[in-house]
DNA sequence: AAATATAGGTTCCTTTTTAGAACTTGTCAA
DNA sequence: TTGACAAGTTCTAAAAAGGAACCTATATTT
């Protein structure tokens, strides 16, 4: 499978990956999510090629994550903002940096606290379901394949019957 | 900043990016989570070279996401199965897999539907503050840097002042 | 008994990506 | 006139991934 192919999969996770799927775009977006905005500051802050960073940041715009603003004219100069799409991704920042504060953390814990503003308390993210609201982890969920999919998975992604049963 | 330096930033995010941020890394907790187990299995899936397989999943034993266990003896044959710690990824994947499944899909929908047991309904996971329960987005979050890390946090990615506020 | 199949790799060589450094462009300030 | 700044682009070298063939131990088929 290429890259260029990613993005065509009948998974959607796989698709999610064709735009956010190696470790310099996640970097960049944490960047993003901490108010960075502009290609110098990436750059510094990552240790990022300018090859790679441009490549990334024009693949973030044209998957509509990102949007350029210009913050100056003449030179013209652009940052690169958050799209509403982009700010959808917040989950699963949340969900990487609260596995890595549990998992692969040393004695002092996380390094950065997220402080739920209405609340005020240090919070880390728990997964509920949209339906009935119930907290839910793994083991909580089934799954199925949508009707309109099933030809075109089983060709490609052929899925067996036991599912997650057989995580148990 | 090198493959091998990422797991030793002050950054729980880079960290968990050491452990599963490539494409075929997470690919491969994908197929995990529909049941997927053997060696074979996941080439054949995934059109992984061997290679590459034989890599990624050495680095998730070692890093304690999977773990393996013996199905037969003579000729030993094992089999790669999700630990703990792994399905701990659950929330991530489904962050991931929810997020293509509405920007990134036709119109088709959902390949998957996620079915959460107790309740029967297709779902879609929402990140709730661990502390008051409410569902929160990126907006709701302010980040606070860790008295212990300040002095390293500031020496390798100074954060400014506005975090969060900036994004909005 | 010899040939073939199977699972889970390893080796070798080629192609693609990434790293690292230097160069470019338009504008302003000293 | 020279230098600085932001946001790139271009070049070569090194690292990673792709692709195919080979290896090992055992079981099955001919």
């Amino acid at each position: 499978m290429r890259w260029e192919d990613l993005d065509q999969q009948p998974c959607s996770l796989a698709r999610t990956l064709a735009v956010v799927g190696d470790r310099w775009t996640l970097l960049i977006l944490r960047d993003c999510f901490l108010g960075v905005r502009r290609f110098d500051a990436f750059e510094q802050r990552l240790g990022i090629t300018r090859h790679v960073l441009t490549d990334r940041l024009k693949k973030l715009v044209s998957y509509g994550v990102l949007y350029k603003s210009p913050y100056q004219e003449r030179p013209r100069r652009e940052e690169y903002r958050l799209s509403e799409i982009g700010l959808e991704l917040h989950p699963v920042i949340l969900g990487l940096v609260s596995w890595g504060d549990k998992h692969m953390s040393d004695e002092r814990g996380a390094p950065i606290v997220h402080i739920h503003k209405s609340c005020g308390q240090p919070m880390h993210p728990i997964t509920h379901c949209s339906e009935c609201g119930e907290a839910i982890t793994a083991k909580d969920i089934k799954l199925k394949v949508a009707k309109k999919w099933q030809d075109e998975l089983n060709e490609f992604l052929p899925i067996k019957k036991p599912l997650l049963k057989s995580l148990l």
